[in-house]
DNA sequence: ATAGGGTTAG
């Protein structure tokens, strides 16, 4: 009805200087949703307040679009007397939010609310900030912030979740210590904040202090007690983190609460902390996806399959992460057929996807599978496009399976093919596969390559070439390789053992004799290898998922 | 008008 014969409009004045034409885009939007749009079923307010709750009310219920329509038609009846004003514009700014319009669509809601002067009050200039802020424009919102003449305890928050989001926690620290200093009452808001830039600095003292204020507000709010968490397993207090969790008795525990503390169990490796979380949980997939990479770490298949069925059984297999996981998950425990049934499951696979898979037959030795899965991936119809870890699996793969002409193609694709500049484990891998096929010459023309284009070898570089050099009797270059690379890693354990085995390769068993006296002096011995078993009935955790 | 959680490499 009325909404049809807008978005007609719309598309015939296309052309024409109506603002929203600028953003091509947002028409596109507005109409794909217009059959599920709330609005056709509404007649028109009459008066500006009406009009105000009611784009309020969609963009409080999650529906921009509607709330944009109206604003929109709002606007092409300007010579009615409804007439947008501050608030029509300041939930206008969140709805295009929402909608992750760019920022030239709030730009020119900036320019309207100049012209009518509605950009003057602190709410709308903080609602501003807050626009520029999520589109990224950090010199935007600054310069709003400076151009208020009152600032508010919010208008002070928008500012802090502002460097937080472009990553600046020591600017973060800066704006809490100026709030300081003008006597700013903070809120739970502010304290949120706070904890954000302890945990991206690891700053575990302040971080206490901002508890001690969270407990002073002496309410148990569900978000607070989440940023805790988060900021308590970040700085590696997993402990003080799960008393945070277990005494939060007011109030009810949401997904993202549960979700923080099972990853944070799971980065420390307390996986069977990590279970009994999920023990209390609603089974969700980001949850299950973060328990995953804890039977990833521990080789604990058993739980992995527990998971696997839960999120059969919940209809969470469409989620492309959390297959990710999954099909990590088998491969790392060395069932690369169940590994591979969940890829092919996969409807949208994504370059983890494919990434995971090539590296699940190379860890297994099927090079050529691993090789076959990414010329797939380079296929007809697959828009996943691969990227440096991408390449660094098939090169490894071809490495453990002796994949000469396969690695170097790959290496020369990356290159020409992909435009990426090969970083120095690509080097180290390349390097490897070269050495391991006898190509002394190649691999010392790769390793030129290498610096030719700047790249600076790693420690990782020279003991590629450390190895090739002890394969192929190449003596003076190999010493000149073990020098680097005891300069560069010189308290190594195995890199000693390394370089004594060069020696030992070229027969100067006097060397090898003189790199164990050192050793011993330095108190260094080469760290044992493990492998994990599991043993039936033995390290299985009680998990009980309310499947 | 402002706040909290997930996946890939040797």
């Amino acid at each position: 009805m009325f909404v049809r014969s807008l978005t007609a409009k719309l598309k015939q004045k296309t052309s024409k200087t109506s603002n929203l034409n600028h953003v091509p885009f947002l028409i596109d939007i507005l109409n794909h949703s217009f059959t599920n749009s709330s609005l056709s079923h509404v007649h028109f307010p009459s008066d500006i307040s009406q009009t105000n709750s009611l784009i309020a009310s969609y963009v409080r219920r999650g529906d921009p679009v509607s709330a944009l329509t109206l604003f929109h038609s709002l606007r092409r009846r300007a010579h009615s007397d409804v007439v947008a004003d501050a608030y029509t514009f300041t939930s206008i700014l969140r709805a295009s939010s929402l909608l992750r319009v760019s920022g030239q669509f709030g730009t020119q809601v900036h320019a309207q609310m100049l012209k009518t002067g509605a950009d003057s009050g602190t709410v709308a200039k903080t609602a501003l900030l807050d626009m520029y802020s999520k589109c990224g424009s950090l010199d935007e919102a600054t310069k709003v912030f400076d151009e208020m003449r009152h600032r508010d305890v919010v208008a002070w928050n928008a500012l802090l979740s502002c460097f937080l989001r472009c990553d600046r926690p020591v600017e973060a620290f800066g704006v809490l210590r100026e709030m300081g200093r003008e006597n700013v009452e903070l809120s739970e808001f502010t304290l949120c904040s706070a904890l954000k830039s302890c945990a991206s600095l690891k700053a575990l003292e302040l971080g206490r202090q901002v508890h001690g204020l969270v407990v002073c507000m002496g309410r148990d709010l569900v978000v607070l007690s989440t940023a805790l968490v988060d900021f308590y397993t970040s700085v590696g207090c997993v402990d003080d983190a799960l008393k945070v969790f277990y005494s939060l008795k007011g109030c009810w525990k949401d997904d993202m609460m549960y979700n923080s503390m099972v990853s944070g169990c799971v980065r420390s490796r307390r996986y069977d902390e990590a279970f009994r979380v999920m023990g209390f949980v609603r089974p969700n997939a980001i949850a299950l996806t973060s328990a995953l990479v804890g039977c990833s770490e521990n080789l604990d298949l058993w739980a992995g399959k527990q998971i696997h069925c839960v999120a059969v059984r919940w209809g969470f297999t469409f989620d492309t992460q959390l297959c990710n996981a999954l099909l990590d998950m088998y491969a790392k425990c060395g069932r690369i057929s169940q590994a591979l049934s969940v890829f092919d499951g996969i409807c949208e696979k994504d370059v983890i996807s494919w990434t995971c898979m090539i590296d699940a037959y190379g860890r297994n030795g099927q090079g050529r599978e691993a090789v076959e899965v990414f010329r797939e991936m380079r296929e007809v119809g697959s828009k996943v496009l691969p990227n440096s870890v991408t390449f660094l699996s098939v090169l490894s793969a071809c490495g453990h399976s002796g994949l000469v002409e396969e690695g170097k193609n790959c290496f020369k694709l990356l290159r020409e093919k992909y435009g990426l500049q090969p970083d120095p484990e690509h080097y180290a891998c390349y390097i490897d596969i070269l050495g391991r096929a006898g190509n002394i010459e190649e691999v010392w023309s790769a390793y030129h390559n290498m610096v030719v284009q700047g790249t600076r070898p790693t420690a990782g570089v020279w003991v590629a070439l450390l190895n090739a050099c002890s394969l192929n009797q190449d003596v003076e270059r190999g010493e000149l390789a073990a020098k680097h690379l005891l300069q560069l890693e010189p308290n190594k354990a195995s890199n000693i053992v390394l370089v004594s085995n060069f020696y030992a390769a070229i027969d100067r068993w006097d060397c090898v004799e003189e790199l164990r006296s050192i050793m011993r002096t330095k108190g260094l011995a080469k760290e044992a290898g493990n492998s994990w078993i599991n043993v039936p009935g033995f390290n299985r955790h009680a998990i009980s998922l309310s499947a």
